[in-house]
RNA sequence: GCCCGGGUGGCGAAAUUGGUAGACGCAAGGGACUUAAAAUCCCUCGCCUGAAUAAGGCAUACCGGUUCGAUUCCGGUCCCGGGCACCA
C-alpha cells in the first residue's frame, strides 16, 4: 500500500462516486436515531464558488457528518437563492436571458460543491426561480392579503437611480445603494408591506428563549426592533399669549416625560400634515422653502447633519401649550424630527436632550434643566439620572419614579396615554425589477387590488424574455399584464412589481423538508426546527429577522409548529487576505492578487513586501482586508481544489481559526495542510503495509504501550468536547496533530504494540472523518474495515485508559514555578510538601524563611507562601 | 455619539471553572539524505542575562485594584474591528 502515494484527485473522485452510486446522505424521515437538521445558508448562483462558501459549507459539513456518527438522522440539504439582480444586469450586459444565466451559474456551482464532498441530500436541491417553489410564496401571500397582513400604501421609498428600484431601508448602506453605490432619492410610490411591526414584540421577547444564538446577532435584532416605553400626549395649539385655537392639537411622543417642565418648544418633522394647518401667514413663505428644502435634501446631506451642532429648523409661527406649565412654547419644523417614527412631532426638552440642546443653541430658544446634572458637570445636556429640579410636584424624584407619576398624571388628566413605540418598520416586500417572483395581485378598476384566486396559482413569470434597456420585460410588455378581473370579469392587469428576495430565503429550510407536493406536510414537523443553522454574520439582520418573522406567519397559517425556526445559529467570520498593490502605468494604484506575489521577509522571516512572479517587479504590501474584488486578494477555491485536492481545502479552512473569528488565507497555511495528510497517510499505510494485528490485551499492556492508549483516550475526549460542545474545530485538529506525533515516534512493533497502533489509527480515522473524509474512507477501508466510513460511530474514550500512573506536580514558591515533582494521583498536600521540600532549587528560596501557607490544586500545582 | 466584539512571539493562533503563558501550524535558522534541486526526516526557535539542554529576570495594549496566584475577575485609559446611526 505505501508504494501508492496520496493522490487526492483520483482519490477523492473514487470515493465521492462510491457516495453517489450508495446515496448516502439522502435523508429518510423514517430512518433510526434522532432526527438533525443541520443548515447552511443558500448562495447566490454568482457563477463561482468564493472561500467564503468553502468555509461556510465546510463547517456546515463537518457538523452533520460528526453527528451522523453519533447516530442521529441527518438532513443537510442544498439549494440555490435564485432570484435577484446580477442575473438582470449579467443579462443587460451578455444580452441573455436572466434564467439561462442563472441555470448555467447553478450547473456549474454544483459541481464544485460536489468536487468538496459536501454529504448534502441532492435529491432535495431546488431552485428558488422555479415556478414549484415560489407558487406557494404567492399562495402564502394571497392568505396574507387576505387576513390583512400584507397591505398596499403609498410610500416614500428609497430609490436607487442605478438600478432603478427600490431598495429596503436595510439595503441602503451610508445613503448609497449596496449593490450600486448610486446616491439613494426619494420617491413616493404604492408598494406591497407586511406587517412585521404586528410581530414586533413577539420577535423581540424570542430573543430570550434562542440560546444557541450568539449574542452579538440578538443584541443587533433587539437594537433594530428598538422597543422604547413612553406616553403619547397632546398639546392645544395657541398663539403666544397662550389664546387656544379651538380643536387643534399637536401629539408628540415622549420616553422623558419626567422632563415635561423643561418642555421649551416643540417640532414637527417637515412632512408633518399639519404644518399646512397651524403655519401663520407671516412665516407662511419661510416655512415653505424649508419644506421645499427638506425634501430635496439627498441623504447624504442628512447625514452630513446628523450629530451635528448646527440643527437646521424653522418657526411656524404657531404655539402650543405646555401642560406642565400652561405656558405658551413656540412650534418649529425641523429635520431632525423623523415624520415615521412616533407621531412625528416630539416636546423639545433641551437641557436633558443633546439634540435640543444643539438646535436651542442655533435658534437662541430658552433652555431649562429639570435634572440636577452631577457636580461638576459643566457640559451640555444632562441625559442621564439625578433627582429632578425646576419640576414642582415631581421635584427630589429620580428619573424612573418621575416618569411614572408624569405617565400617570398625564393619563388621569385625559390629556395622553402610556405608549410603546418600535423603531421596526412594516417589510416593503415589493421590487420594480424582473427576475423576481411575481406579486399575485390583479388591479381592477371596480374591485381594486385582487389576490390571484387560490386555483390560478402560480403567476409565472416568463424567462424567455430579452431585455430592452433596464426597464423589466414584464413591465415593458403591453400583453403579459392583461388579464380579467378574478371578482367582477371585467379587463384589469396584472402587478408587475416582483417581490423582494428576502422573500424566497425566508421559508426554503421549510421547503427542503417535503420538496415537492403541497406546500409543507408532516415531514416539516419531523425535521423542523432547524438544529444548526450557518451562515454570514452579514445576514444578522435582514434575513435573520426575516427568517424567524415567517417561520411565526407559517405557524399562525397552521403550516409548522414551533416558535422559532432555528434553535442554534453560528455565523462563520469573514475570509481575508493580505493585499499588495504597485503603481500602474497610468499613475493608478494596481491591486496584485496574492497568489501572484513571491513574498519578501526580513531577517525575523516578517513579511516586508514582495514581487510579482511574472515579472519580479516590487509590490507593496498592503492590509490584511476582507477577500474582494476590488482589492483584488480573491483567491479561487478551485485553483487549490486542483492543486491540492478538497480535503486540504477543507483541513485549512477548519483549522486555521476558530469558525467565528475571521480566517486569513495563507498560501503555506495551505500547504502545511496538504503535509499534514501526507503524513497522516504515510502513518497508516506503513502501518497497514506490516500486516494484520491481533486483538488488544489490556492486562499484558507495558507501561509505554498504556501511557500510548491514554494519550489517544484523553485526544479522543478533548476531540469530541470540541467538536461537539465547543465547535472549535481548531483546536480539535490540534490535538489530532499532536495526537499523530506522538503516534509516528511510538515505534513498537511488537504484537501488543500493534495492536495499540490499530486502535489509534481506527479512532484518528473516525475523528478526522468530517473534516476530511475523503481520505478518511480510504484509509478506513486499507485499515481493513468493509462497513462505509461515513456511517461508522465515533470513537468513546475509555476512561480507565485514561488514568495517569504518574504526573508531574508543579512546585512555586510565592506564585513562581520553582520546580516539579513526580507524584502519583491524589498525592496529598502534606506528602507533596514534605517531597517539594527536598528540591534543591526550591529549598534555596525557603532558606531562612516560614512556610505561611500552603495551597495545593490536586495534582497540578503546589504553592508554598513564605515571608 | 450609542451598542457589541477584540488587542498574547516574526505570523495564524492555544490556554475550557482564577492554577506551569505560547499547544498546534506557518515562517525562519541549522543539520541529514541527494551530483543538484524538490520532496522527506531530525534539531533550535518569546525577549534579555548566561558557555549552558544550570539558573534567573522581563513579558499576554497601557495604568491601577482584588488574590497565595490574573491572558482570565474589577475600575480607568489607549488602539483596532463590526453593528446602529437625529428613533425623541
Amino acid at each position: 500500500m505505501s508504494h501508492m502515494l496520496y493522490n487526492p484527485a483520483e482519490l477523492e473522485l473514487s470515493v465521492q462516486q462510491q457516495w453517489d452510486e450508495q446515496e448516502a446522505f439522502r435523508a429518510d424521515e423514517s430512518a433510526e436515531g434522532e432526527k438533525y437538521y443541520c443548515l447552511s445558508m443558500l448562495p447566490y448562483p454568482s457563477g463561482y464558488l468564493h472561500m467564503g462558501h468553502v468555509r461556510n459549507y465546510t463547517i456546515g459539513d463537518v457538523i452533520s457528518r460528526y453527528q451522523r456518527m453519533r447516530g442521529r438522522n441527518v438532513l443537510q440539504p442544498m439549494g440555490w437563492d435564485a432570484f435577484g439582480l446580477p442575473a438582470e444586469n449579467a443579462a443587460i450586459k451578455n444580452n441573455t436571458a436572466p434564467a439561462k444565466w442563472t441555470y448555467a451559474n447553478i450547473g456549474h456551482m454544483k459541481a464544485q460543491l460536489k468536487r468538496l464532498g459536501f454529504a448534502y441530500d441532492w435529491s432535495r436541491e431546488f431552485a428558488t426561480c422555479t415556478p414549484q417553489y415560489y407558487r406557494w410564496e404567492q399562495l402564502m401571500f394571497t392568505r396574507l392579503v387576505r387576513k390583512g397582513l400584507a397591505y398596499r400604501k403609498d410610500s416614500e421609498v428609497n430609490w436607487d437611480p442605478v438600478d432603478q428600484t427600490v431598495l429596503a431601508n436595510e439595503q441602503v448602506v451610508d445613503g448609497r445603494g449596496w449593490r450600486s453605490g448610486a446616491l439613494v432619492e426619494r420617491k413616493s410610490i404604492p408598494q406591497w408591506f407586511l406587517r412585521i411591526t404586528d410581530y414586533a414584540d413577539e420577535l423581540l421577547q424570542g430573543l430570550d428563549q434562542l440560546e444557541g444564538w450568539p449574542d452579538s446577532v440578538k443584541t443587533m435584532q433587539r437594537n433594530w426592533i428598538g422597543r422604547s416605553e413612553g406616553v403619547e400626549f397632546r398639546m392645544p395649539v395657541c398663539d403666544e399669549h397662550g389664546v387656544l385655537q379651538p380643536n387643534l392639537t399637536v401629539a408628540v411622543y415622549t420616553t422623558r416625560p419626567d422632563t415635561g417642565f423643561g418642555l421649551t418648544y416643540a417640532v414637527l418633522a417637515p412632512e408633518h400634515p399639519l404644518v399646512a394647518v397651524i403655519t401663520t401667514t407671516a412665516q407662511a413663505e419661510a416655512v415653505k422653502d424649508f419644506v421645499a428644502s427638506a425634501h430635496a435634501a439627498s441623504d447624504a446631506e442628512r447625514l452630513a447633519l446628523e450629530g451635528n451642532l448646527q440643527k437646521r429648523g424653522v418657526f411656524t409661527g404657531a404655539w402650543v401649550l405646555n401642560p406642565f406649565t400652561e405656558k405658551p412654547v413656540p412650534v418649529f419644523i425641523a429635520d431632525y424630527v423623523l415624520m415615521g417614527y412616533g407621531t412625528g412631532a416630539i416636546m423639545a426638552v433641551p437641557g436633558q436632550d443633546k439634540r435640543d440642546w444643539d438646535f436651542a443653541m442655533s435658534h437662541n430658544l430658552p433652555i431649562l434643566r429639570t435634572v440636577q446634572a452631577p457636580e461638576g458637570w459643566e457640559g451640555d445636556a444632562w441625559t442621564g439620572d439625578g433627582p429632578a429640579i425646576n419640576s414642582e410636584w415631581l421635584n427630589g424624584l429620580a428619573v424612573n419614579e418621575a416618569k411614572e407619576q408624569a405617565i400617570n398624571w398625564l393619563e388621569e388628566q385625559g390629556l395622553g396615554q402610556r405608549t410603546v413605540n418600535f423603531r421596526l418598520r412594516d417589510w416593503g416586500v415589493s421590487r420594480q425589477r424582473y427576475w423576481g417572483c411575481p406579486i399575485p395581485v390583479i388591479y381592477c378598476d371596480q374591485c381594486g387590488a385582487v389576490p390571484v384566486p387560490e386555483d390560478q396559482l402560480p403567476v409565472v413569470l416568463p424567462e424567455n424574455v430579452q431585455f430592452m434597456g433596464v426597464q423589466s420585460p414584464i413591465k415593458a410588455d403591453p400583453e403579459w399584464r392583461k388579464t380579467l378581473c378574478p371578482e367582477c370579469g371585467a379587463a384589469a392587469e396584472r402587478e408587475t412589481d416582483t417581490f423582494d428576495t428576502f422573500m424566497e430565503s425566508s421559508w426554503y429550510y421549510a421547503r427542503y423538508c417535503c420538496p415537492a407536493g403541497e406546500p409543507l406536510d408532516e415531514r416539516a414537523n419531523y425535521w423542523l426546527p432547524v438544529d444548526q443553522y450557518i451562515g454570514g454574520i452579514e445576514h444578522a439582520i435582514l434575513h435573520l429577522m426575516y427568517f424567524r418573522f415567517y417561520h411565526k406567519l407559517m405557524r399562525d397559517a397552521g403550516l409548522v409548529q414551533t416558535d422559532e425556526p432555528a434553535t442554534r445559529l453560528l455565523c462563520q467570520g469573514m475570509v481575508v487576505a493580505e493585499t499588495f498593490s504597485r503603481i500602474g502605468s497610468n499613475g493608478q494604484l494596481d491591486w496584485v492578487n496574492p497568489i501572484d506575489v513571491e513574498l519578501e521577509r526580513d531577517d525575523r522571516g516578517k513579511i516586508i513586501g514582495g514581487k510579482l512572479r511574472s515579472d519580479g517587479s516590487p509590490v507593496q504590501l498592503g492590509a490584511v482586508e476582507k477577500m474582494s474584488k476590488s482589492k483584488n486578494n480573491g483567491v479561487d477555491p478551485q485553483g487549490l481544489v486542483d492543486r491540492y485536492g478538497a480535503d486540504t481545502v477543507r483541513l485549512f479552512s477548519m483549522f486555521a481559526a476558530p469558525p467565528d473569528q475571521s480566517l486569513e488565507w495563507s498560501d503555506s497555511g495551505v500547504e502545511g495542510s496538504f503535509r499534514f495528510i501526507k503524513r497522516l497517510w504515510s502513518l497508516v499505510t506503513s502501518h497497514v503495509e506490516r500486516g494484520p494485528t491481533v486483538g488488544l490485551e489490556i492486562a499484558t499492556l507495558t507501561d509505554s504501550q498504556r501511557e500510548m492508549r491514554r494519550l489517544l483516550h484523553d485526544a479522543i475526549a478533548k476531540i469530541s468536547d470540541d467538536v461537539s460542545r465547543r465547535y472549535t474545530f481548531n483546536t480539535a485538529i490540534a490535538a489530532i496533530m499532536e495526537f499523530c506525533n506522538h503516534l509516528a515516534r511510538f515505534d513498537d512493533q511488537s504484537e501488543q504494540g500493534r495492536a495499540v497502533q490499530q486502535e489509534a489509527s481506527l479512532a484518528v480515522v473516525r475523528m478526522l472523518n468530517p473534516i476530511i473524509p475523503h481520505v478518511c474512507e480510504v484509509l478506513w477501508k486499507a485499515l481493513g474495515e468493509n462497513t462505509p466510513l461515513y456511517s461508522a460511530a465515533w470513537p468513546e474514550a475509555d476512561e480507565t485508559a485514561r488514568k495517569k500512573l504518574q504526573l508531574e506536580l508543579v512546585i512555586q514558591v510565592n506564585g513562581k514555578v520553582r520546580g516539579r515533582l513526580e507524584a502519583s494521583p491524589g498525592t496529598t498536600k502534606e506528602t507533596a510538601l514534605e517531597q517539594a521540600m527536598q528540591i534543591e532549587n526550591v529549598k534555596r528560596y525557603l532558606d531562612g524563611l516560614s512556610v505561611r501557607k500552603v495551597i495545593l490544586i490536586p495534582d497540578r500545582l503546589l504553592n508554598i507562601v513564605v515571608g
